[in-house]
RNA sequence: CGCGGGGUGGAGCAGCCUGGUAGCUCGUCAGGCUCAUAACCUGAAGGCCGCGGGUUCAAAUCCCGCCCCCGCAA
C-alpha cells in the first residue's frame, strides 16, 4: 500500500523506521512540523522525525498549517492508500482524513478511550494505572475519538517514569502498526467504537503544571514526580530558585504540608497525609544529584 | 548575539565585589573509644582553583579569549 506518515515527535521514530524498511508498503512522503527555534541557543532545529530522515531519500512536507489548501492538495496528490499519524502536533482537517483510499490511522499512546489528548503517557502514570499501551484507531473529527482498530498493552511498573514509558511505548508501536496494516490489507481489520462514557482527557502540559502542591496526598505527588520526569519536570521553590525533583519515595512521617521535616542526610517534606523523601534533585545550573549531595553544599537550616 | 547559573583535593559547596597562608560539610586511610556501628574522638593523605594569554611585587580572586556542564525559554 502507498503510505504517507504524518508525525513530529520522537515517539514516532520507530514507526517511521518500520515504514521506511517495509517491503509490503511504500512510504511515499512524510509530513512533519516546520523547523523551529529550539535548545539553549534557540537555533532553528528540525523536528525529530525530520532529523531521523537525514541522509534518506524521502520527500518531506513541512506546512506551517496543515489545514491550508496548499498542504491538503499536496497530500491529496500523493494518492495514499493509508495515512499514518503519530505525535504530529496539529489537528488534521476533515479533508485530510478523507484522502486515503483505505484508512487514516492514528497511533495514540494510551488505551483509549482512557487518556485522550496531548499527554496520555504522563496521565497514565499520574492516574496510577497499572497498564497502558498503544491504540491504533481510525481517525475521526473529534480529538482521539475514532473507532479502534486494535490495541497493544504493556504493564506500568512501580518505578515507571514518563521517559521510560515513552520509550517503551515507542518500541511497541511498530508492532501495533504492522499488524494493523496487515489486517487492513486483507480487509479483515476490526472497527470498534469507543465507549465514550469511559473517556478521560489529558490536556497538554506546561511547565507550571510541574510545580508540586504539597497539600496533595503523598501518593499523588510521588506519581506526579515520576510522570513528569523528564518532561515537563516536577519542581519546588527553594530560595526563590527552582529545585527539580526527579524521584522521591514515600515515608511515614507527618507535618504541615510543605514543611521540611528532615534535612540532614535526606530531604523529607511533608505532604497532606504522609511525607516524601526527595531522592534525586537538581538545582538551577547544577547537575542532578542525590539529596545527600545537595544538602552537603546547600545546608537548609531548620 | 534570547535570559541566566556554574567549572576550587574523590562528592557537594564557600572564598572572587574589597588581589597577599587553600576553607566548610562529607568521603578515603590510620589510630582510639565501644559488645558493636553507618555513631563519637584524634591524626593523615589528597588541589598546577577548566584551558590560554594579560595586568601586578603578588592572581582562585582583576582584564581579554577559548573549551565544557546546566537552569529558563521554545
Amino acid at each position: 500500500m502507498r503510505v504517507v506518515f504524518i508525525g513530529t515527535g520522537e515517539i514516532g521514530i520507530p514507526v517511521l523506521r518500520l515504514l521506511l524498511d517495509s517491503k509490503e508498503h511504500e512510504l511515499v512522503a512524510v509530513v512533519t512540523q516546520p523547523d523551529k527555534p529550539a535548545g539553549r541557543d534557540q537555533k532553528i532545529t528540525p523536528p525529530p522525525i525530520k532529523a531521523a530522515l537525514t541522509g534518506k531519500n524521502m520527500s518531506i512536507l513541512q506546512p506551517a498549517r496543515i489545514k491550508d489548501r496548499d498542504a491538503v492538495e499536496q497530500i491529496r496528490a500523493l494518492a495514499p492508500d493509508v495515512i499514518v499519524v503519530m505525535a504530529y502536533g496539529q489537528i488534521l482537517p476533515k479533508e485530510i482524513l478523507e484522502i486515503p483510499r483505505n484508512a487514516c490511522l492514528n497511533l495514540h499512546a494510551s488505551l483509549l478511550p482512557r487518556h485522550r489528548g496531548a499527554a496520555p503517557i504522563q496521565a497514565a502514570i499520574l492516574a496510577g494505572d497499572r497498564e497502558t499501551g498503544i491504540t491504533v484507531m481510525y481517525m475521526a473529527e473529534g480529538l482521539d475519538t475514532g473507532d479502534i482498530l486494535l490495541q497493544h498493552k504493556i504493564d506500568i511498573s512501580p518505578d515507571e517514569t514518563g521517559g521510560s514509558l515513552h520509550d517503551r511505548l515507542a518500541q511497541i508501536a511498530p508492532d501495533a502498526l504492522r499488524e494493523s496494516l496487515r489486517l487492513l490489507a486483507t480487509g479483515t481489520a476490526p472497527r470498534i467504537p469507543q465507549e465514550n462514557a469511559l473517556a478521560t482527557y489529558s490536556p497538554k502540559l506546561n511547565r507550571e503544571d510541574g510545580k508540586i502542591d504539597w497539600s496533595e496526598v503523598a501518593d499523588v505527588i510521588e506519581r506526579k514526580i515520576r510522570a513528569f520526569n523528564p518532561w515537563p519536570g516536577a519542581f519546588i521553590k527553594i530560595d526563590n530558585r527552582n529545585l527539580k525533583i526527579f524521584s522521591a519515595s514515600i515515608v511515614d512521617l507527618r507535618g504541615k504540608p510543605g514543611e521540611i521535616l528532615r534535612s540532614d542526610n535526606e530531604l523529607v517534606v511533608a505532604a497532606r497525609d504522609r511525607a516524601l523523601s526527595l531522592t534525586r534533585v537538581q538545582r538551577e545550573g547544577k547537575r542532578p544529584m542525590s539529596a545527600a549531595e545537595f544538602l552537603r553544599g546547600n545546608p537548609l537550616s531548620r
